[in-house]
Parts: C-alpha cells; structure tokens; sequence
DNA sequence: CGTAGGTTTGACTGATCTCAAGTTTGGTGG
DNA sequence: CCACCAAACTTGAGATCAGTCAAACCTACG
C-alpha cells in the first residue's frame, strides 16, 4: 500500500524545480515521503469542503479542478491542475478547507500525510519557499481568473481558458498547438461562467474563425497569436520561466 | 523620515494575532522594523503592474483595492484590503507583482523594505507561518470572488460585496450594521463585474426591500439575516475566529 | 445494438449594458 | 459665507449578449 517508487515524485520534483534550486538532500528529502497512491475514476470528488484534511493529494496523472458550489447549486470552477501539482497546499497551513477539489478525468493520486510536509517545509525551507511560491502563483492564477470572468465576454473567456491550458502543458513538456481537452464543454462552462450551449455556440465561432480546428476534445490551435489577442492572454500572471 | 513609533504596527500587529500566536521576541522583532510612512490620496496607484519591488507596503489608515486592467482597459477589482494589512505579501517570494494596487481613499502608509520581512519570516518561523496563512486566506477570497462574479445575478453581487466589507470591519473592532463605504458606485461595479448604472439600480432595489438604507455612502445594514440570504454568504471562507 | 453522457441546434426570453441627459454633493476659492 | 465646479449619483429608453428550454444528434462503451 504505502507504494514509494523514487517516481512518482518525479513530476512532482520537476515543478518544484521550477520554482527553486534543489540540492541532493532536498531531492532525497522528498522522495523519502511516505504516500499511498491511488486510482480515481472521473468526477470523484477528492476533497470537500470545510473539511480537516489529514493528508496532502499529489496529482500523479490526469486531471483536477478546484470549485466552489454556490447555494443555488451553482458549480464555479477557479482553476484546473496537472500532473504535478499538489491539491490541498492550504492544508499545511488553514485547518478547514473552504472548496472542493475534483477529478475531471480519471487520476492517480498519492496522499501524503500533512505532518510529513509540514516537517519538510520546515527543515528545507528551500522547499517551504518553492511551496509558499507555489501557493502564491495559484493565488496569481485566481486574480487572473476574476478578471476573465467579470470583464471579458464569452469568446475572450474560453479562448483565454485555452490559452492557459495550453500554456501550462507546455510546462510539463507538451506541446501547445496541439491540445487534448480533459475537460466537457460543460466543465468550460463552470470555469467560465457561462452555460455549456453558450461555450459550444463560441467553440464553432472560434472554429470558423479558423483559429482553431476541433475533433471532439482534440483542440489544433492553428493561429497562436490570434487566440491570444481574441483571449487577451499574457504570460506574466503564471510566473512561469518560459 | 524613518518613524519607529511603537504603535505605526499595532493594526499590523492585531492582525497577525488572529493568525497565530505570537510570543514577546516575535512582537519585539516586528517593532523592530524600518519603516517609513506616507501619506498618500485617493486613487493613487501604490503598486504597479510587473514591476519589482523593493519595499513591502503596510497599510496603516484608509483602504486599498487590487486590481488587474484588461487590454480593452476594463479595471477588475478583486480584493479590499484594510488598515493592517500588508499589501504586497506575494513580493516576499515572486520578484514581479502581476497586478497593481490602489488607494480608494487618503491613506497612510508604512514602506517596509523586503529584505528586513523576508529575514523576519524566516528568523521567526511563527511570524513566517502567519505571513503565509495570510496569503492563503487572501486566495480564499479571490475564489469566493470568483465564484461571486461567475455565478450569481448582479443583486447578489453586490451583496456579497457589502456582507464581505461589513463582516471584515468587524475584525478591526468596527460595528457591522453601520458602515461607510470608502468605495465609489463605479468602484464596487469594477469589483462586481457589472456597470455603475446598475450598481447604482440594485443598491436602489436593497434599499426598497427594506434590508439596506442609504444615506450617501453610509450603508446601514437594517436586515443583516435577509442581506447574508441574498447574498449567498457564508463566512467560511475567510478563515476568521469570530 | 442499446444506452448514457456529451454535443449541437433553434426559437424565445431576459438580465445587464449602452448612451445620453439630468441631478445632487462636497470641496474650493473668492 | 456663498458661488461654482467636478465628481458622483440617478434616471430613462433602447440594444444586445448570453440564458433558458426543449429536442435531436452523436459516439464511446458495455
């Protein structure tokens, strides 16, 4: 149960390395965590809300999102995540969750007890700064997400979406141009604050404004600059080196 | 130039209190901080866009908003920030801001370099943890924000907004059902996402369903349960004791 | 094949925006 | 203390983007 492959940190390590210089004794330090890692299905949600977590979820494979229900039942979703990224950082820190996190695709996940990367944190504080960082470049994300959402339209929206989603790939080493969405066009919806006829209605309008080309959830962007002057897109606000 | 008053970091002070428990030595080395103080007008720009910082800005008196503009230049507000807070948290780890921060009001202000919080943080770890805690209860809030200007009707919104200004008011010691609102018509439509004409129709709508009254800028919340139901507010989300 | 989840389409509705013109208010200088 | 001005607030009418509802169409998968 308590698998500890030296990789199933590797993505995990990869985005810290990003975001701080590791020595040795960091590295070791992390693949020394212990973790249980498990097979989610799609939809599963991971983490409640106002709920006291014990454990840390690592994104191994697949996709998440980060969401907030309102009381009409309303879904809203305020960032996706990608294998590498830890879920619940704000456990090492707050006590009670204040959202829910859940599964877009079908996902492996490895939980680490909170206490071990608090006791990490401290005793590297290389990697209690590259977490701390971490955390402010989500934070980062959500502003960004507000501006979307409040002051530009439909079409701005999903296709500054895309521009994110594609950008983020490319820093787990894919390529943008071509993109395989996790994501139901009703998810989009949720993130965009929109409803899902209205995003289907803006896809085919991006699609015949040729920059992009769709087959299901295969997204081509075939005119870069284009998506990103129609999403208003710049990079800054992800932090990213690239 | 450089005032060391004891008390310009009560507020400060006070604030961090909430967020963990800070012994003798941890106060001693926030007093013993350089600071210089500025006062500054309405709706001057304290922190700019993609800039570096050198200096951390405490906020001593007066409020602040953050804000991101659009390329179609539409200001997006998504957050308020109050005396006490430090405005500039993220500057400790990620060199470039990526959004600016304004007064709303006349204001004073402490300008900290970032060197003397950065060596605090880490030469006291309590102090180090609240910094953090802070930041990750200010992304809480952009969440519930997102959420806020994503799935609920204009009425809601602002609402919310006045129900998210009232409650925090409280946790510098002011009443709740009495507050003066430091923000302009066309302030609060930039943090809701809507028009000041119909900021303007909805505070008009509240008013006639008898759970605000009005007098200028002067809200007197005269039906807190009723506004907290229109609202969809839960306080949870920003992690306060009380 | 049959089915469920996801996508697409059409017709109609409505919340919010736009534009443009008043009105009120608080501050400032004479 | 009053007159004036700019900024903020208010009002109305018409336009529009996005929502709603309901049905049909795919397509992956059991």
């Amino acid at each position: 149960m308590a698998t500890n492959d030296d990789d199933i940190f590797s993505a995990a390590i990869a985005r810290l390395e990003q975001l701080a210089q590791l020595d040795e004794q960091d590295l070791a330090a992390i693949r020394a965590l212990p973790a249980e890692v498990r097979s989610v299905p799609a939809n599963t949600l991971l983490l409640r809300d106002n709920e006291e977590a014990t454990q840390c979820a690592l994104l191994l494979s697949g996709y998440t999102c980060r969401q907030r229900i309102a009381g009409d039942g309303g879904r809203q979703i305020m960032s996706f995540q990608q294998p590498g990224d830890l879920l619940n950082l704000q456990a090492l820190m707050l006590p009670r969750s204040d959202h829910e996190v859940q599964t877009i695709s079908s996902a492996k996940v490895a939980w680490i007890p909170i206490a071990a990367l608090r006791t990490l944190a401290r005793e590297r504080p290389t990697i209690g700064d590259a977490l701390w960082r971490d955390t402010l470049i989500e934070g980062s994300i959500f502003r960004e997400w507000v501006l979307n959402v409040g002051r530009r339209d439909a079409r701005s929206r999903i296709a500054h979406m895309l521009c994110e989603f594609a950008k983020r790939a490319t820093l787990i080493g894919e390529v943008p141009e071509r993109i395989r969405l996790p994501m139901t066009q009703n998810d989009i919806a949720d993130a965009t604050g929109l409803t899902s006829v209205h995003v289907n209605r803006m896809l085919q309008e991006l699609d015949r404004m040729d920059v992009i080309e769709r087959d299901r959830r295969d997204i081509r962007i075939t005119d870069w600059a284009a998506l990103q002057r129609i999403a208003d897109f710049q990079t800054g606000y992800l932090h990213a080196a690239a």
